[in-house]
DNA sequence: CATAGGTTATTCATTTTCGTATATTGGCAG
DNA sequence: CTGCCAATATACGAAAATGAATAACCTATG
């Protein structure tokens, strides 16, 4: 006596998401004519319409948002499914994605991930750079590397270590605007922090030095955009010592000692046994300099 | 990054529950061929294979067992929603589900439906007779009348009273073959039993006096048999007491009482409040001359 | 007030999917 | 052993779903 397949309960909540057919219908792989269409022929068959059309996009009607929560669950539930399945996956061909912020894709990965790709020429690597932490949930991500500890349920994380934030600038920078020494004198400086990166704002508070976001001169997210900036003399920054070395910046001494990031490698529960999933996490952990 | 949509999950589950693409696509209202080809695209998707072929029919490798739970769960869901949906929808027209026992089918819902047919003529009454419990869960049917207690969850009761029973026999077979006036004088008799149905075992275990079906002559789990044979002076039945007034049949003091059977009306929770539903369920508890 | 940008609905040629019919295989009963 | 039955897989014409293009519409913005 079933009256619709599971796939238009998965269209009902994307829809219902998005908030429009377009979108939807983007993140479905489908067209927005299919799904208006689609949607229509569901809403005949329940004899009632889910959602209010206007220009601005769908309103889930109290009819559809009743629906919801049970597709949610659904959904959850074809999540796990997808996530057994790749967990179950063990040959060594294929893809395996990797979630890590810009910094480490731009200065960690590249001379460590080609010997990887040697190692295993079959699987392919795919790297989502984002300073969102992106969800090993949904599989967007079958392996992360995260500076800070896993708070989502379900996920099993390695700790690698720490890396140590200092305080850095050019010499030329230096030699221009002079040697702060003190937290007052570097609040004069041309400091680079963060546009809506709540992280530092709350490491600092917890330091008993409050740092707003709105302090800094030179505001960005794009974490490889300091580090550039900063060699090319753009003024000071927080970073990693290992970075800062390398790129021959030098360190300040403010009578500060910055707080050092945790570093965690994780995965989903789910897949945590999957033999590619392994390898990479194995190699990571062996290759990985992040820690100084 | 999803790999499938949701009706692959329903359709793995469907054939392992079949164990055959042919009953799986009649039950999808599918064709075998479609069933087969979104298989095989399935599993190719996977990279590996749910179902180990022959010619017996299709059944679950290690890998598709381990999925089939999560597909267990989703259906679940998606079963609730399909209630919630029929439930949320306040129209008289459409279809009602009723499931009854042969015997109610037969003798006590003839003379009562028409008229609620009359009170409703857009709303369309289906009947589902059957001596198994239709599943109120998975929507086989909107409304049951049972004659035991409800043991699912989720359901709603409405009780309506008990249907007393007796033995009985037409007075052409007693001038036969005698009347009985005890226990053991009925055994002696050509007494009308069930098949594979377990009620009557149950009831006369519990009354002291263990009858094996095996103790019965002629047997068959359809109940109406029963009756008709009986008119045509076939042997001694279990029934009703206002069934065999009605045909005349003439009531056996073998110094036994037996136990009156519970008459409910029942429905599932979610779909308790829906107007059609209700209607129905009025109905009958109104007109219903089941009890005596 | 007009324009730009976003929305949903509709049209129609095209592609895809589907179902009928058929081939093929393997077990089971006589 | 042989014929029968039920199973899956395959071929091909028919039907249905799809997507590009378009229409029609509303809102926000300058």
């Amino acid at each position: 006596m079933t009256i619709t397949d599971w796939q238009s309960w998965q269209m009902l909540l994307q829809i219902a998401r998005c908030g429009s057919l377009n979108k939807a219908a983007e993140s479905l792989n489908l067209s927005q004519p299919t799904l208006s269409r689609q949607l229509q022929l569901l809403e005949m068959r329940l004899g009632q319409s889910l959602f209010d059309r206007s220009t601005q996009g769908m309103t889930l009607t109290h009819f559809g948002e009743s629906l919801i929560e049970s597709c949610e669950k659904m959904e959850q539930i074809a999540q796990g499914i997808e996530r057994q399945v790749s967990g179950q996956d063990q040959s060594l061909t294929g893809r395996v994605r990797l979630s890590v912020n810009e910094l480490v894709a731009q200065y960690y990965l590249p001379e460590i991930l080609p010997a990887f790709m040697a190692q295993n020429p079959e699987l392919s690597v795919e790297v989502v750079a984002s300073n969102q932490a992106t969800s090993l949930d949904k599989r967007d991500a079958d392996v992360a590397i995260r500076m800070f500890a896993p708070q989502q349920q379900d996920l099993v994380a390695r700790r690698l270590g720490e890396v140590s934030l200092g305080f850095f600038a050019s010499k030329a920078y230096l030699d221009q605007y002079g040697v702060p020494d003190c937290p007052e004198a570097l609040l004069k400086h041309r400091l680079l922090g963060y546009d809506r990166d709540k992280q530092l704002e709350q490491g600092s508070a917890q330091l008993g030095w409050p740092l707003k976001n709105e302090d800094f001169l030179l505001r960005t997210d794009f974490q490889p955009l300091h580090l550039e900036l900063a060699r090319y003399d753009g003024g000071i920054l927080i970073s990693h010592k290992t970075l800062a070395a390398r790129f021959e910046l030098l360190a300040l001494d403010v009578g500060l000692t910055l707080p050092a990031l945790p570093v965690y490698l994780c995965c989903h529960r789910d897949v945590q046994h999957n033999r590619r999933i392994r390898l990479l996490m194995d190699f990571l952990a062996e290759h990985l300099t992040l820690t100084d």
